[in-house]
DNA sequence: GAAAGATTGTTGTTGACGACAACAATTGTC
DNA sequence: GACAATTGTTGTCGTCAACAACAATCTTTC
């Protein structure tokens, strides 16, 4: 749904019954520019869809990687820890997991230490594939750069550096 | 969440054999840091949750709310239009207006002019409710300035001006 | 003017995802 | 040792995007 992101030509419309043909495509959206979680939310919708497109064929969804990638920058982590740090719920990284282990690119070790947590790491081969995940998130952001400017993305990360 | 400060209790951690420890509350992301998706993610989580918050009185959820404000500006759009505009499914539209046709906030009036489609426009009811919600939103608003900075949100807005 | 094709609203299914609740096993605390 | 808290797990519920199929209705084409 590439918007064709016209420029808002002044069009007043009282919408009666009267073939509303020309306005389908131009419609105003007033009140909802100014709105930063509109603007955000499509944003998002726009970015994942470039990721999942682009890490398509390594079949690796948004929420995936970052598990993947906490867990190789932070080998041994339990699966609490995983979760709380990514801001989900253990309960849905248990499935997460599951996937991820079953494609044998994480291992569930059990902790000696305590003996109700896991303790997560890459297998070898989940480290190799992750090297291949990085290069095509890599290539995701080249597209987020060339879609809304090199600056911009900088701009962007910095305002919200404190969420992540 | 909102661990933006250092929170962090000299709590000893179990860490198994290889190297990390005493990192529960203080995870490196490194390789997720610099993904505008994650951050980007984060950001639309706790701005909807904030605008779920704020109009929680009144029960308007964000795509609600983009329904609402694409009918009020625009009166006598199909479903089909207002779908395509705001980028849902029509096939989910239909039960958003449904629920707020229950509401009697939406009316669905037969086109003449094309009888497979449906006219929307909000009732008096509707119009006036909106106005509240619009106030709300306004106020959701200037959380999000409190938390990312007058300015920043501004930023915000100007970069991803080409979704809406 | 009728057949073929496209569009609109609708219903249904699937899967990812967040929020909660309950549970067994284990740990920590008193 | 009794009791509370934590960890992983299972389950349910609701939201949301992506499809597929369908009847009714337009549009196109011969």
């Amino acid at each position: 749904m590439t918007a064709t992101a016209a420029q808002s030509s002044p069009r007043k419309r009282a919408g009666n019954g009267a073939a509303p043909r020309d306005i389908a495509d131009d419609i105003g959206l007033d009140a909802l520019v100014g709105h930063a979680g509109y603007a955000v939310r499509r944003f998002q919708i726009w970015i994942f869809q470039d990721f999942i497109r682009t890490l398509g064929d390594v079949d690796i969804r948004p929420t995936q990687y970052s598990v993947l990638t906490v867990i190789g920058a932070n080998p041994g982590l339990s699966q609490m820890a995983v979760a709380k740090r990514l801001g989900i719920e253990r309960a849905r990284l248990v499935h997460l997991l599951d996937s991820l282990e079953q494609r044998k690119l994480v291992k569930r070790v059990k902790s000696k230490a305590d003996r109700r947590s896991h303790a997560l790491h890459l297998t070898t081969q989940g480290e190799t594939a992750l090297a291949k995940f990085k290069r095509l998130a890599a290539e995701h952001e080249r597209h987020v750069e060339e879609k809304i400017g090199k600056e911009n993305r900088a701009q962007l990360l910095r305002i919200l550096a404190g969420f992540t």
